[in-house]
DNA sequence: CTAAAACCTCAACCAAAGTGGAGGTCAAGG
DNA sequence: CCTTGACCTCCACTTTGGTTGAGGTTTTAG
C-alpha cells in the first residue's frame, strides 16, 4: 500500500488523499491548480502538500460548477478573498449568493423559453416577427459568436 | 455588390442569404452541414443552393440549442424526419415536446440545487454527510468524465 | 472586360474542463 | 535492498461549437 492510506489526525495531505476525500481525480486537482483555484506547497520530495481546508475549497469549486458558474468565474471569486484564505461562513454567504442570483437568472431564462416553446408545440409557426420562439428580444437576446456552453447534464 | 442582393421571389437561396436571412454566419452553416444538419446542392460553379426551408430547419437548431439540447442530438432528431423533410407543424410537435421534456429536467435539477443554495447560505457548513449541497446523491447525481457544458448566457 | 464581392476547400485555432500517457522520481513495506 | 505504488512534469488528446485565415474560383456590377 502507498504512504498515503492510515494517517490519522494529519494536517497535511497528499494529492492523492485530497482526491479520494474530496471526490475529484488527481489530475483535475493538479488542473485546478494550474489554473489558480487551489493552492500546495511541496514537501522535500517536491510532491504536493495541501492544509486540509482545501477540500472545502474544492466543494465550493463543485458546487459553483453544479450551479452553471465557469471555473474562471470561480477562480476569480475565490481570488477576492482576502489572502485568497479559505472561505469563512461569511465568505461563503457572499459567493453563494452571488451564484445563486446568477443561477435563479439562469433559470428564469429558462423557463421563459419552456413557456414559448409549450405555446408553439404543434403551431408549426416558427415564423419571423411573429413566433416567440424566434424573437429572442429582451431575455433571450442575441448571443454573439464564440463557443457557447451548456447545462451540466 | 455581390450578387446575392437583390433577386426576389427566389426558391433557391446562396449561403449568404440564408446566412443574413437566419443570423448564423456562413462558416456555421458550412459547419451545419459538415454536421449533417442542414443539406445543400451545389450549382454549376460548385456553390452550395439551399432551398428555403432551411430557414426552417436553422431556426428549429436555435431554438433547441438555446433549450440545451447539444447539436448531435438535435441532428439525430432532425434525422429521424421521413427522408429528411423539413419539420411539418406535427413533426415540430414531437420535436418541441421532446425537448421541453429535457428542458423540464434540466430546470428542475437547478431549481433544486438553488433551493437547497438558498437553505444553505450562511450556514457554512457544506459539511460532508449533512449538507444537501455536498450531497448530490440522488437528483444531482454523479456527473461522469468528459467536457461538460453550460447554458448560452 | 475587369475588379470587387462572394464563394470554395482545407487546415489551424479558440475556449472550457479536463483525461491519459510517457518517462522519471520518491517513499514505504516486506 | 528492492519492488510497488504514489507521485512528479510535460505534452498531447478529447468534446462541443464554432471562427479565422490562406490560397484559389465564381459571379456580378459597372
Amino acid at each position: 500500500m502507498g504512504y498515503s492510506a492510515c494517517r490519522p489526525e494529519q494536517r497535511e495531505l497528499s494529492v492523492g488523499e485530497v482526491a479520494r476525500r474530496s471526490g475529484v481525480a488527481v489530475s483535475t486537482l493538479h488542473f485546478y491548480e494550474a489554473k489558480g483555484l487551489i493552492k500546495s506547497w511541496r514537501n522535500a520530495g517536491n510532491q504536493r502538500r495541501y492544509s486540509r481546508d482545501v477540500l472545502r475549497r474544492v466543494a465550493i469549486i463543485k458546487v459553483a460548477q453544479r450551479a452553471g458558474i465557469p471555473l474562471k468565474a470561480i477562480g476569480e471569486a475565490l481570488a477576492l478573498l482576502p489572502d485568497g484564505r479559505t472561505p469563512t461562513a461569511e465568505d461563503w454567504r457572499r459567493l453563494s449568493a452571488s451564484w445563486k442570483a446568477d443561477l435563479d437568472d439562469r433559470i428564469a431564462r429558462l423557463s421563459r423559453l419552456r413557456d414559448h416553446l409549450g405555446d408553439c408545440i404543434g403551431c408549426g409557426c416558427l415564423s419571423i416577427d411573429t413566433c416567440p420562439l424566434r424573437n429572442p428580444g429582451d431575455e433571450l437576446g442575441e448571443q454573439g459568436p464564440g463557443p457557447r456552453l451548456l447545462e451540466p447534464s
